[in-house]
DNA sequence: CTAGAACCTCAACTAATGTTGAGGTCAATC
DNA sequence: GATTGACCTCAACATTAGTTGAGGTTCTAG
């Protein structure tokens, strides 16, 4: 029966294939702090086995809009010198979780506003336009700032 | 009674102020065809009152994720020559709703996917790497794909 | 041992969405 | 009629998230 080989380390290539993240993300995420490799004698990298649960925890994070910065910070909190436990993740994924909450949230508030307003054209959500001819919140000054959504 | 001015056009300033635009990023969108604008004599911008609309839709359609260029063909296909109606910016209003609708779908599934790993820790989604300890799916090639949220 | 695939670095480029600044003009007020 | 704030153009810069290419090296299979 042949080892299993659980522990040898990935080249860029196979880390590439599997998380398909393309080879120059991989480079673009060392750069920035996000990933690291060991290298060969060769000088060619390569990866702990845990990077790749590393490129999906960056992977997923992007889905859920965080800016790699962000995804970054939070793979700072990992211990360092040790290879990450379920738990270690399951910490940061919670940070996903209330993210996701309040993204879903927000969308959903903004589909609510809509849906009265599709129905008559007007654009402005709280103070239809349309029913305001002469415009006169205009004069009242920041209507603007209502526009942005919550950070 | 003296007249509600209505009809004046807007200086950059004031469309700037009432819709939360700032001046530079409203030049931005007259260069990329988002918006138009009148010239007096002495060059300076005048806005049709109905671009306070424009300018409204294109930031919620911004809200709702979609890109300039998006927004652009959207606006493009509004009447040309006449103010549009509420009957045009409802049409196009609709767009929003489905983009909605499918954007909270996606989070929403990538939530209840979250919430079956948060616990165990794992990243995968799909098929956990903790419950995969050789790594078996590796060998069978593309499991990248599956991390692409549907566009 | 050699061909070709895979890898290396570094710099430059892309795209979207604007902002900033220089240098100059226009318009309303004292 | 001069000042001051609002406006003009054009070019350069900023940020995020990478991609592309040139020029050179390493690894693996025959």
């Amino acid at each position: 029966m042949p080892p299993v080989e659980t522990h040898r380390p990935l080249s860029i290539g196979e880390l590439s294939e599997r998380s398909g993240v393309s080879a120059s993300a991989l480079h673009f995420y060392e750069r920035n702090g996000l990933i690291e490799a060991e290298r060969t004698a060769g000088n060619q990298r390569r990866y702990r086995r845990d990077t790749l649960r590393r490129v999906a925890f960056i992977k997923t994070s992007q889905r859920v809009g965080l800016p790699l910065k962000d995804i970054r910070e939070a793979l700072d909190s990992l211990p360092d010198g040790r290879t990450p436990t379920k738990r270690d993740w399951a910490r940061l994924s919670l940070r996903w979780r209330k993210e996701l909450d309040e993204r879903i949230a927000a969308l959903q508030h903004l589909r609510n506003d809509l849906d009265g307003c599709i129905g008559c054209g007007c654009l402005s959500l709280k103070s239809c336009t349309l029913q305001n001819p002469s415009d006169e919140l205009g004069a009242s000054g920041a209507g603007a700032q209502r526009w942005t959504l919550p950070k």
